[in-house]
DNA sequence: ATAATTTACACAAACGATTGTGAAATCATT
DNA sequence: AATGATTTCACAATCGTTTGTGTAAATTAT
C-alpha cells in the first residue's frame, strides 16, 4: 500500500554527502560504471569516464575510503606509535614517514606510548581496530618482551620496527649503525689527543645504547686502550644525570679528558657542569654526543654531535612497510635497513687546530 | 541441490580475522545480540553479556572501526594539519591534541602543509575522505583565503583552528592571548630601563604577528613612548633573518638598547651578532623571544620569552572539537578561546638585579 | 558473411558492523 | 485469571564501495 520511500536525508545540517549512487542515478548509469570509471577501469569508455569525472567534479564528490578500505580489506591508513611526538628525534622521523607515506597516498594515525608498554598495546589495538595496512613503531623504554606483538602479526599487518627494538627477536626494522655511531665519536676524540675517554651510556636492554657503547668500545681497544670501568657511567640520559655523571668522573682520582655521551641532552648537563665548574671545552676536557639535535648548535661551544639521518630513518621505514606490504604472503623474510651514522664535529671536541 | 556452503576464508595468510558472524555462529545467537552485548545494551541479559565478552576475548576478536563507522556515518578519527611537525610548538601542541584524543577514544591522524595551501587543499580532502569526526588546523603561512574550507562546513564537519588563522573570518578557535604575550615582553623590557625597544616582527598577515606587535606598542603607548618606524623590522624569523635584522638596527644612528622578537630562533640570531660583535647582552642590548622553545634555556645567557601554553593548546583545541561535536545541529556559534601567556625571565633581559 | 574477440556497461553479492521493528517468553498488576 | 510491562533476542535493511559474472553491441578476423 504505503509506496516505499527513500528517507528524504536532511539530516546533515547543509551537507553534500554525494555518494556514488548519486551521481549513477544523475548519470543514468550503474554504480559499477561509476566505479570503474573514477578508478580508470579499462572497460569503461573514454566518453563515459570523461562524463563521470566531470560529473564528479561538479557535485564535489568526495570518495568515502572507510566503505572502500571495508570492501577492499585493506585500508590507505598506517599506524606510527612513539614514544613521544616531542622531542627532535621522533619529530623528525615522523616527518619523514608522513612525507613518504602522503607521497604514496597513506595517511598516518600517530600514537603515543608515552614510554610505557600497556599504552603501547592499546595503541596496537586501537591501530588494528582501525584496520591500518600497517604498523610503524619504535617501542617504548619499558618494553621488555613481544608479547602484545603477536596479536599484529596474527593480523596479517606488517610490522616494522624503526632505531628502537628488542635484542632477540628477529623482526623488520630499520636502524642506525649506533655501533659505527660510537665509534666514530669516540675515535675523533682519541684523535684529538684524548686518552682517559669516559662514555655515558643508556639503559642496556635496548639496541640503541648497547651499540653505542659498544662501538665506544671497539675504539678503545682499536687505540690499544684498555676500558676502564669506573669511565663509562650508566644514565637515564636527562641533563640532570649528564651532569651528576660528569660531576662523579671529575671526582675520580685520574678524570677523564674527554666524555663522549649517548644522548645529546646528557652531554649538554655534562657540559654545564664544566663550565660551572670553571673547566674550559674542549682543552681541559672534550666532549661528543649522539644524536645531532637543534641544541648542540645553540651551546657554547657548539657540540660535536652523531648524526642520527632522521628523516632518511623514517622514509625507509615506510619503503620497508610497501614492500612488506607487496612482498604479503611471501616468504616473509626479516629485513634489516641499517643507515650509516654521521659525525657532525664542532667546537667541543677540536682540541687540534684543524686544518 | 547444491548446498550452499559459506566459502572458507583460508585467504589471510595465518590470520584471525573474527568478525561478529563468528562470534553470533560460536554462540548460536544473532549478531544483533553480539552487536548489543557488547556496547552494553540494556536488551541483553547479564548471562549472555558475559558469554559474548568471553567468548570475544577467548577468540580474541578486534572490532572493525571502519565498519562500525561506515554504518554510524561518524568515526572515531580526527584530523589535524600542522605547517610542519618538526619544532617544539607544533610537536607540543599536537602531543596534547593527541592525549587527549586518545583518552576520549578518538585517533588522530595527522597532516603536515608544509607551508603550502594547496598541500593543506589536499590535505583536507583526504581527512575528509578518511571520514573523519572532525579537522584540527593551523594554517600554513601562505594561506590566504578560506575557500578550501567551505567544502569542509558543508560536509558539516566541525573545523577548529589553533594558533595561525586568518584575520577577518569568524571560526571556532583556540588562539595565545598574542597581544598580551607581546606587552607582557615589551613591558618587561622597559621595566629593566630599556628606553628604544626594538620589535622584529613576523609577516602581518597572520593573526599572531600581528597581535604581538600590537602588544608591542600597547606597552610603548602605556610607558608614554612614541614608537619609532626605524625600530621595527620585518623578518621570516630564521636565525639569519634575526641576525641580519640585529646588524641593521645597530647601524642605526640611535640604535636600540632592547629587542623583542616575535619568534625564539630570531632572538637567538640577534644574540649570536651581538655576541659577535662583543657587545653585552643584557648590559649593552637586552633581548626577549617569544615561544618559550628549548633553545632558550641552552643559549648564554638563557633568554627571556613569552611561553604559548602548548599543551593546554592542545587540550583545549580538543575540547572545542568535542563540544562543536555534541553542539551539532544547533546553531551554530562562533567559539574563540583564548589562552593566556606566560612570560618566562631569564638572564637576557635582567639589567636591574631583581630581589 | 559468420565466428571470434573486444568494448561497454549492468546485476547483485559482498565487506562488518548497527538499529528500528517486532515477537516470543517471563514477570508483575489488579 | 487476564491484561499489561518488561526482558531478551532475531530479522533484515542499511552505510558506500568494489568486483566477479553476465550480456548486449560493436569491432575484427577468417
Amino acid at each position: 500500500m504505503a509506496t516505499r520511500r527513500t528517507p528524504s536525508k536532511e539530516t546533515s545540517a547543509s551537507g553534500s554527502p554525494v555518494s556514488m549512487a548519486d551521481l549513477a542515478r544523475e548519470l543514468g548509469v550503474s554504480m559499477t560504471t561509476i566505479s570503474r570509471a573514477l578508478s580508470d577501469h579499462h572497460s569503461i569508455g573514454p566518453a563515459t569516464k570523461q562524463a563521470v569525472l566531470k560529473l564528479a567534479k561538479k557535485l564535489n564528490y568526495q570518495p568515502n575510503h572507510l566503505a572502500a578500505a571495508l570492501r577492499k580489506g585493506k585500508s590507505k591508513l598506517i599506524g606510527v606509535i612513539v614514544p613521544y611526538i616531542e622531542g627532535r628525534f621522533f619529530a623528525s622521523v615522523v616527518h619523514g614517514i608522513e612525507t613518504a607515506a602522503s607521497k604514496a597516498g597513506f595517511s598516518v594515525i600517530i600514537c603515543q606510548s608515552g614510554e610505557d608498554v600497556e599504552h603501547e598495546r592499546k595503541n596496537l589495538e586501537t591501530l588494528l581496530s582501525a584496520q591500518v595496512a600497517g604498523i610503524l613503531i619504535s617501542v617504548s623504554l619499558n618494553t621488555l618482551d613481544f608479547k602484545h606483538f603477536e596479536k599484529v602479526r596474527k593480523h596479517g599487518v606488517p610490522l616494522v620496527f624503526f632505531d628502537r627494538l628488542l635484542e632477540g627477536d628477529h623482526v623488520n626494522a630499520v636502524v642506525l649503525n649506533d655501533r659505527e655511531g660510537g665509534y666514530q665519536a669516540t675515535s675523533h676524540l682519541l684523535e684529538q689527543g684524548c686518552r682517559r675517554v669516559a662514555h655515558i651510556c643508556g639503559t642496556q636492554h635496548l639496541n640503541i645504547y648497547k651499540n653505542r657503547r659498544q662501538g665506544y668500545l671497539d675504539a678503545l681497544q682499536r687505540y690499544g686502550i684498555a676500558p676502564d670501568d669506573s669511565l663509562i657511567r650508566d644514565s637515564n640520559m636527562t641533563l640532570e644525570s649528564g651532569a651528576q655523571c660528569m660531576a662523579d668522573l671529575l671526582a675520580l682520582p685520574n678524570p677523564p679528558d674527554a666524555v663522549f655521551a649517548a644522548g645529546d641532552t646528557a652531554i649538554l648537563g655534562a657540559l654545564q657542569l664544566l663550565k660551572s665548574r670553571g673547566l674550559r671545552v674542549p682543552q681541559d676536557v672534550a666532549l661528543a654526543g649522539f644524536s645531532n639535535e637543534a641544541l648542540t648548535q645553540v651551546a657554547e661551544p657548539m657540540l660535536t654531535s652523531v648524526d642520527q639521518r632522521t628523516e632518511e630513518m623514517g622514509q625507509a621505514a615506510f619503503r620497508l612497510f610497501t614492500e612488506l606490504l607487496s612482498a604479503e604472503g611471501t616468504a616473509f623474510s626479516q629485513r634489516q635497513v641499517v643507515l650509516q651514522p654521521q659525525l657532525f664535529v664542532r667546537a667541543s671536541s677540536l682540541r687540534k687546530d684543524t686544518i
